[in-house]
DNA sequence: AACTATTTATAAGA
DNA sequence: TTCTTATAAATAGTT
């Protein structure tokens, strides 16, 4: 409808492009208008031009016309699967709470607090859960302990073996410098070396 | 454009606007198709016949430019909030996680378990917790056995007085008996209801 | 943005 | 629904 035929392909001058998507785009939204009105129908027309503006009509409100579209259509609808996905977090926040819980009961029996409910029998099961932590810990105490011991011993002995090796040294010195004052500083070297 | 000139107001006559509908729908998909080859834009076409049957006319993904569409209008866009509300969700998760690991190894090493990362320090500590857990935990099970024993010990008398209470029944009964053999059933019957 | 020659859409009728 | 046709409406190309 005009004064030539369109062959239906994209307009390819850009400038003649945007005069006729400006155009077509009001006469495409004014016949969605005059359908709604007409025929009593529910339209909603998103309209991006090329360059990313939006045109729009609607003759409800567009949510609630997309949403019925998509319950319509029947696609996987991302509000259900949002909320199918939300129930498995909500399931795993619940486990984990849940599990939570159950350690902080747990650690508090093991402090002795909150022991209220217990009876006879889960209290015995938890002083021998608490005396087998208890032995356990004194042994690895007793392990580091023995094995700082150890080292220490070895240290003192290293330190002994040296002590003595000096001692032997200066002694050395000492005789070496009654007889030639010469050496005396390059021995004095030597020992801050050693030091 | 047709015979006459119609009025911009909803179709009376069902079956002429009916007519009308599937017309002027095609014409609009139609167009909406020519817009978007010719002009290279990105359009959606929603249309819901009064009966509800949907029609559709969609350049591209419509969910992409029902997205599109969303985030540009800046409503409420539910994919985003969706996101956002996801990413709590996610680091409680993370919170909790991380809380149960936490009160894990505190447990184990409450258990005695799993010590090699520990120095003396933290060791005395948690030796000096789990003897508070345990004196607490004899002391409750002292406390308990104490009172099961002060239950069991007036139980005990209880059961003692009623004991004598039935010998000296059972006495008067066994004399009743001697005199007078009409008392008996009555007596069995009583004798019944204390056991 | 206006104009206008043409094409296109469609109302009414069959 | 579909086809036909007279006519309204839309719009391509021009100014």
């Amino acid at each position: 409808m005009g004064r030539g035929k369109v062959e239906l392909k994209r307009i390819e001058n850009p400038s003649s492009r945007q005069v006729t998507f400006s155009k077509r785009r009001n006469g495409l939204l004014k016949k969605a208008f005059e359908l709604s009105v007409l025929c009593d129908a529910e339209v909603a027309l998103l309209i991006f031009s090329p360059t990313a503006k939006v045109f729009q009509f609607a003759s409800h409100d567009i949510q609630r016309t997309i949403a019925k579209y998509k319950t319509e259509v029947g696609l996987p609808n991302s509000d259900d699967q949002g909320i199918r996905t939300m129930e498995v977090w909500r399931n795993k926040i619940d486990d984990l709470t849940r599990t939570v819980h159950d350690l902080e009961a747990r650690h508090m029996h093991l402090a002795g607090e909150n022991l209220s409910a217990l009876g006879l029998k889960e209290l015995k099961q938890l002083e021998r859960q608490l005396r087998i932590g208890v032995e356990r810990i004194r042994s690895k105490k007793r392990r580091i302990i023995s094995e700082q011991i150890t080292y220490l011993k070895r240290k003192h002995r290293e330190l002994q073996e040296e002590s003595l090796h000096l001692q032997k040294k200066v002694k050395l010195l000492e005789d070496a410098n009654t007889s030639s004052s010469m050496l005396e500083a390059d021995a004095i070297g030597t020992f801050q070396r050693i030091e």
